[in-house]
DNA sequence: CGCTATCGATACCGGCCGGGTATCGCTGCC
DNA sequence: GGCAGCGATACCCGGCCGGTATCGATAGCG
């Protein structure tokens, strides 16, 4: 099976026709018809169902796109790995507005280490996880359960229980604690993109990072629940009231399990240190 | 980055010899080195330093070496995972002469299962992670921390604490308990193969199985240090001590962590319930 | 019920690239 | 210094990839 035909496959398997698959492929549609043709043959599966209206995966064809994707994303990763070998650094994925205060302790504290390289800091709207497993990053901050962590290395750092962030104008705003039976289903619980980018259905309003939440809390138009470290620097008129019965949050640092890299593993020691208790 | 451009550079990679490269892929000498050179003049890397004598990796070329082979057996896995899905099996692999009892154990509870598909053993000389990570295998049971189980979800089914296995007519044959330092040093301690089929200098006898280890034990000629199941079923004249400072042996099940098989799941959910303390 | 728009498949053609043979240039060795 | 081994280069050929033109099927519509 070649990068071509996975690439291909991909495309159409994404968009569901071969037209704009062939369209954002940047190739004519016919021979993007004829290679799945080629590549089904050769693996003697159907991978996708077509009527001349409509197109769509045969659970074989489900499998190679899930397969297909991850493989697409190692591909890019070891190609920008290999080319980044001489001109040793590291890329740190973050989300944008979270954690800061750990982010930045964890950097100052691997700076002083001896042998430390350059550290670039990738801040993601959402989901850090994509980025390591296709290379734009060598280390990720996350947050399980949120983010998944099939495939990867990871480390955890810390362990926090949830808030709730709401407007100090909200019906709830004044209540001690919260529970989740009391969130889970109001209409104004703010909704977090998918890892694909795509919005699970829902009444709430659509939201792709911090800062847009935030300012959604503060109109009386969002509330979430969120981790306790949020509140430090919450905006004016917002207010965080515990959760008691929600999952507890984990930040963890993660890696590509094969990473033989002596800067990651630097750093995730580092990490590990900073965050636990005692001196330091 | 194209497959065919990753499978030549492994196989140079891995041969250190252009020659022997072209005759394992089974094309002439001249079209590999174009292709490693194109592969090289794209990336904007050197892979690999020539002189007319000697082949040797860069650290870019180490670094795509170990990506590469992964991704080549994940593109096998994919292959042989799309194939399969429309005729439902799961193939277990397992180390041959291990763990027997869990596994029958395992195999008549899951056949039990309502929905259960046909098992295939896959019996291996001795690691059973590069099956899992190329599609031969969609389950394997493994031992920690013998067996890296990086990239892999895991659950963990029983620990053991490990006995050194020797003969009745060795000098240490009478302890009632022993600790490493009484062992970690004997010129008769056999090796195993590293995950890539070598084995690490040293004194001992090179074995690559259980059977073999076995019958080198009971002449005399070995000794070895292993978790406490092996005990059952030991060939007569063989003796085994616990070992009080060995680490703990987890024995696993593992599968790749993107699987998304109803069969993996299930077969996952018996073997937890198998070997969890309790009725059943 | 037929017209039409849409969409994937097919037919066919041209250029590029991957693979082959022949040969060169370098290097270590007897 | 002759020789053998090895990778690089030169050059040719055929197949495959991508393009255009067109077909066949189907759903929507009046």
């Amino acid at each position: 099976m070649e990068t071509r035909e996975l690439r291909y496959f991909v495309a159409v398997a994404e968009e569901l026709h071969f037209g704009r698959a062939a369209d954002r492929l940047g190739i004519a549609q016919p021979p993007l018809s004829r290679t799945i043709a080629q590549l089904e043959h050769r693996l003697g599966v159907a991978l996708l169902t077509r009527t001349s209206r409509k197109v769509s995966l045969t659970d074989a064809g489900a499998v190679l796109l899930a397969e297909g994707t991850a493989i697409l994303g190692a591909i890019a990763a070891a190609e920008r790995r290999t080319r980044s070998v001489d001109r040793p650094s590291l890329v740190l994925a973050a989300k944008a507005g979270g954690s800061n205060e750990l982010l930045a302790k964890l950097l100052d504290a691997y700076a002083a280490e001896p042998g430390a390289v350059a550290v670039d800091l990738l801040l993601c709207e959402a989901h850090t996880r994509q980025p390591l497993l296709d290379g734009r990053a060598d280390v990720a901050i996350l947050h399980e359960p949120y983010d998944s962590t099939a495939g990867l290395d990871v480390e955890a750092l810390r362990t926090e229980s949830q808030f709730a962030i709401l407007s100090t104008s909200h019906p709830l705003a004044g209540a001690a604690q919260l529970r989740m039976a009391d969130v889970i289903d109001l209409p104004e619980l703010a909704r977090w993109p998918e890892p694909d980018g795509t919005y699970l259905p829902g009444p709430g309003v659509e939201v792709h990072n911090l800062t847009q939440l935030f300012q959604m809390i503060a109109l009386g138009r969002a509330i979430a629940v969120m981790p306790e470290v949020v509140r430090t620097g919450l905006l004016e008129g917002l207010t965080a009231i515990p959760v008691v019965d929600a999952p507890k949050v984990t930040t963890a640092i993660a890696w590509p399990s094969h990473s033989r890299s002596r800067a990651v593993a630097d750093l995730v020691r580092v990490a590990t240190e900073v965050s636990s208790p005692g001196p330091g």
